[in-house]
DNA sequence: GGGCTAGTTGCGACTGGGTCGCAATCAATA
DNA sequence: TATTGATTGCGACCCAGTCGCAACTAGCCC
């Protein structure tokens, strides 16, 4: 147990939004400043081997880097604005029936899930039904 | 349509696993020699754009590549295994529930669904099972 | 406390997937 | 067939992530 490592770990389990690489290095930074990019990912390996943290791509909305999350008693979904960003979580007991089924039927030990779902949240649907009318009363 | 884009269409459609850009490139070199990578890349945007397509991680077992797949149906959930690498489909009406769930209670409007799961596959399962019976058989 | 050693770090070079700007080309329509 | 807006190929580029290696520690034994 290094500093840099106790650095990476406060920084995550602190955090109160999805951190990528490049966010997680600038934090882990003000508390460990010579601390190196590379070490950073080597502890991200570290903890997810460890089943400590998630990896999740939030569905690429920004690129293709990954999201980091401390494992929660409970998975949940990911829900993605594509129009405005917003990422949303979510939680349902189905969820756990499609694991546990999954569990039974396939025969397969599940370690890790990620459920991740693209689309419009609902405000951003919402205003894109009120464009759509307004463009159908006033045609061009 | 150019005689490009039918060569990407056309292997995908008819590719009996899941592919990663590189390997689409090169199958669709069999058909359209001159493609180049910056188009096959183009072309997947587009079918992404158009939801003939569905983007998968298949949790980076091999490296950040993305994998695609002609969208089914029915969506289904990719279970990989980490040891052996083999990647099963899995589908299942409570996935449709979950899907039905999450649009009425969260009032997201669901484009596109990305559910992988991580761990061992039934063979391997028994395979480690067999190892620990045997390696607590007969201890060091 | 003072070595010892396996494990960790920082650095810099590198890989590999993916993107972009631009000139040349082409498919589609009239 | 002429026109033109979209598409292609190319090359340079970007950026997340990896690797090899020498220097450095944390943890342990004395
Ligand atoms: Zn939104
Ligand atoms: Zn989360
Ligand atoms: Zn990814
Ligand atoms: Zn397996």
């Amino acid at each position: 147990m290094t500093a840099q490592r106790r650095a990476v770990i406060e920084v995550i389990q602190t955090a109160n939004e999805h951190l990528d690489a490049a966010a997680l290095l600038d934090l882990a930074r003000n508390r460990e400043p010579g601390i190196d990019r590379a070490t950073v990912y080597r502890t991200i390996e570290l903890l997810k081997r460890l089943r400590l943290i998630d990896e999740l791509d939030l569905m690429h909305l920004q690129g293709e880097k990954h999201y980091y999350e401390v494992k929660t008693r409970r998975d949940h979904v990911h829900l993605a604005c594509f129009r405005c960003g917003r990422i949303e979580e979510y939680s349902s007991p189905l969820f756990e029936q499609l694991k546990a089924e999954i569990t039974e039927q396939a025969g397969f030990e599940i370690r890790v899930t990620r459920l991740e779902v693209g689309g419009n949240c609902h405000a951003c649907a919402e205003a894109e039904k009120k464009a759509q009318r307004e463009a159908s009363a006033k045609p061009r």
